[in-house]
Parts: C-alpha cells; structure tokens; sequence
DNA sequence: CCACCATTCAATCGAGTTCTTGATTACTCG
DNA sequence: CGAGTAATCAAGAACTCGATTGAATGGTGG
C-alpha cells in the first residue's frame, strides 16, 4: 500500500464521522441522547421525524460508531458510545457557533437579548460553590437529572419551579443550568426566579459541557 | 418563530460543519493547513486533485467559515480561519481513531508494527526538557517549522537527517515529532537515529496536537 | 497593452442522501 | 397461540454532492 492510498483510505474513515454530522436532525440526535439514553419513539417524537426516518438517520450513527443500543424488552434504547462522543459534538457547535455570525442571529432573535441574565461560567461556579455562595438547580427533566447531573445540583424541573420557589434561600444565589447553550430551560427559570424576587444567573453551557470539561458528575441508582 | 422552526435553522448551520468535514479531501486540506498555510496549486499537488477540484473544496471549507484566504501577486494563500478549527479537526480525527477499528488496522498495516518505538506523551515530554534529559527535533519540511514549532525544538528535516546526526548527543535521548499521529515523518527518523546507535523515540501527536494542547510555539520572523 | 499564469466559475453527469410509504420482523401480553 | 406494538427494512422520488471539462477573471511582467 502506498502513501496516497493510505490517506486515502484513512481519511476516508475520518470523513465518516464527519459525514454522521453532516445532518441537522442527527446533530440534534446526538444532542439529545448527550443528556440520556432514549428510545427511538421518544427521539421520533422530540425530533418531529417519521419513526423510520428517526431509525434510519440512528443508524448511520451506528454505523459512524457514535451511537449504540440495546434492546429492552419492547424498546430499542440507544445512547452516545463514549463520552468523547458528547465532547466532540460540543467542539462543533462551539466553532459553528463562534464562526457563524447567522447563528448569533437566530439566537438573539429566539432568546430575545440575553444580556440582561449574566451567567456565570463552570470555573467560577465551582469556587462560589466551595465558599457556600450559591445554590445549584438543575431545571431539565428528572428522568435527565436521574441519569446524570452536577455533584449537589438540585433537581427543580420547570414543571414544578413556582412550588419550590418558597424553599430556595434569599440569601444566596441560585445558578440554574439545564442542556446547553441553546437550551432555553435555564433563561426561563431565571426569568421567573427573578419575578419572585431571587437572585439568580444561568450557567454557560449544560450538563454535557459540565461533565465534557472532567467536573464531577453524579447520577441516581436505577 | 417557534422553538421547532429555531431548531431546525440551528442544527442547520451547526450541520454545515460537519458537512465540511464530511470529505476525504477536505479532512486531509484541513489537516495540512493545520501546519502553515498554502497556495492552491500546492495543496493540489500535495492531495493529488486537479486544481479547479481543489479550488472548489477549498471554497466550501470557506463557505463553512473553516478557512481563510489572502491574496498575493498571482497566488491565493489559504489558512485555517482559527486554531480552534486545527483542534475541531484534531478532535473528530480522534474519535475516529478510538472508534474505528478498520482505522487501527490500515495503521498498523501501513507503518508496521509501531510498538518497537515507544511514544512519549506531551506532558512527560515537558517534564523531561525541563530536567534536561532530552533534544527535541522537528522533522518537518523547513516551512513548516518557520511557521510555527515545540518552543527550544532544532529543525532537522528528514531531507538533510543523515548530515545532522553526528551533532546530535548520544547522552540524551531525541525525541523527534513532526505533523500528527498519521504522519511517517518521525517514525522514519526514530528508524535511522536508532540504526545510527542513538537513544530516540517519537513524540505522541504532532505541532497541530502541541499548538491544541496550549503548549507553547515559536515561529520565525518572516 | 499583450501574453501568461494561478485561480475561479459554469455546466454537466453519475453517485449518494433524505424522506416517504408500506411491508416485515421481533417481542410482549392476554 | 394470536393480537398488538416498537422498530427496522425496502424501494422510490426529489434533491444534493463530487469530479471533470473548458471558459472566464484578475493580476504580472515583458
């Protein structure tokens, strides 16, 4: 085998992954699945895709290595094959997002003006944290709480925010995070949290970001 | 516009970098833009495409904002639009290597079996310069080196290797690296200082992999 | 200002992708 | 065993992508 046909063949390999990523409702797959493990009736539904296309666009994910699945009972559950997996999709939204100046756009345009809900970012939570300074929620859903979230998060998803209010300090900060940056669940909870007189910031970036920059991460027993 | 609507738009752009990565030839572009930048016509030679091919992936790379061009006399200079696209790229690259068992094998086939030649990491590669037991070498073309390289290395192209040994100490050990993990470069080198009696391993990773670690580089004057 | 050269553009063809629809498989539960 | 359900498979229509060819552009140097 020669040079050329060596680069060839191995970034021929390289483009697979790249290829698996080359699609918007897969991207939003691996995004999905970077919070839990999920059946393709579930990923179908959050999607708004056909059932067949949802198994079909899964299984080129598998076939890229990124995805794996088991099967329980009635259901295929499928879930990232590492973490590396989560860590690299967060590299490619994060050079889009810095690159593409469209993006910036829509953002501004869905959240409306962000800059009024300064958040805090993963280093500066942890020292805050360690001098008792704040309170952590974690406002995504609980079946996403129970598979992973931060050491000491806790669990408030929306549904239920304005019963907790009254249990969370006046006195401290409370930091909400939920699924990413593009995830709207933490500017909500600041949002309310704010109107019933608290203080409150969002975190930079969400669980996967969390656990893809090595902090401590926990998860409830099945 | 509606949280789906947003979405949609989103992965959208997010997709289109993945798309850029999603060929052969625009991984290995991006991979030798990673070391300096280049003309087309070089880029074309050094791929094997016809011009008007490369000139077109080239276009789509800027299209997704990757790279950037610059235009001098007759000849256009393409580099990559910032570091964090040679560490994206560094990154897909890995995942690819851990998941695809094909691409361990087509390694293994080509360089033969690299186990003879224990690589040393980045951070042991650190800790012995600073106690001195080491000489680094960059065994790269000397452009490559001029535009950016390990601080304290000596640039030794392969080309002039055999000359240059005789200078090298026989009391240390040379560790010699070149363009990444793909790359023969240093295997080739380590191969020659051994028969020449001389204590040398490869470093893991190449320039691009050092510059993403956030180690520190030097480049020559122009 | 003309000949030349690096690069890009435009048009084309074959190959590959995406999504849909309807059939099929594999498993559970009554 | 048989009805019901989650998931996959199979095949086709519309679309997109990749490489080639030949022409066009824009800058250089005689």
């Amino acid at each position: 085998m020669n040079k050329r046909e060596f680069k060839d063949r191995v970034y021929e390999r390289v483009a697979l992954v790249g290829k698996a990523l080359a699609s918007p409702k897969r991207v939003e797959l691996i995004e999905l699945l970077a919070q839990t493990e999920r059946t393709v009736e579930w990923l179908a539904l959050a999607t708004g895709m056909s059932l067949a296309n949802t198994s079909q666009h899964l299984q080129v994910l598998r076939g890229a290595q990124l995805v794996e699945s088991r099967k329980e009972g009635l259901y295929v559950h499928y879930r990232l094959a590492s973490p590396a997996v989560g860590a690299l999709h967060a590299a490619v939204r994060d050079v889009a997002a810095e690159r593409d100046a469209e993006i910036d756009r829509l953002v501004r345009s869905y959240f409306g003006d962000r800059s009024g809900l300064d958040a805090v970012d993963m280093s500066e939570l942890v020292e805050r944290a360690e001098r008792g300074e704040v309170v952590v929620i974690d406002v995504r859903p609980p079946e996403e709480f129970a598979a992973a979230h931060v050491v000491g998060a806790r669990s408030v998803p929306l549904s239920i925010l304005d019963e907790v209010v009254a249990t969370l300090p006046r006195d401290r900060t409370v930091v909400a995070y939920c699924r990413g940056p593009f995830c709207v669940l933490a500017d909500e909870a600041v949002k309310r949290l704010r109107e019933a007189g608290l203080r409150a910031v969002r975190l930079h970036g969400g669980l996967p970001e969390w656990r893809a920059a090595g902090l401590p991460v926990a998860s409830d027993a099945a």
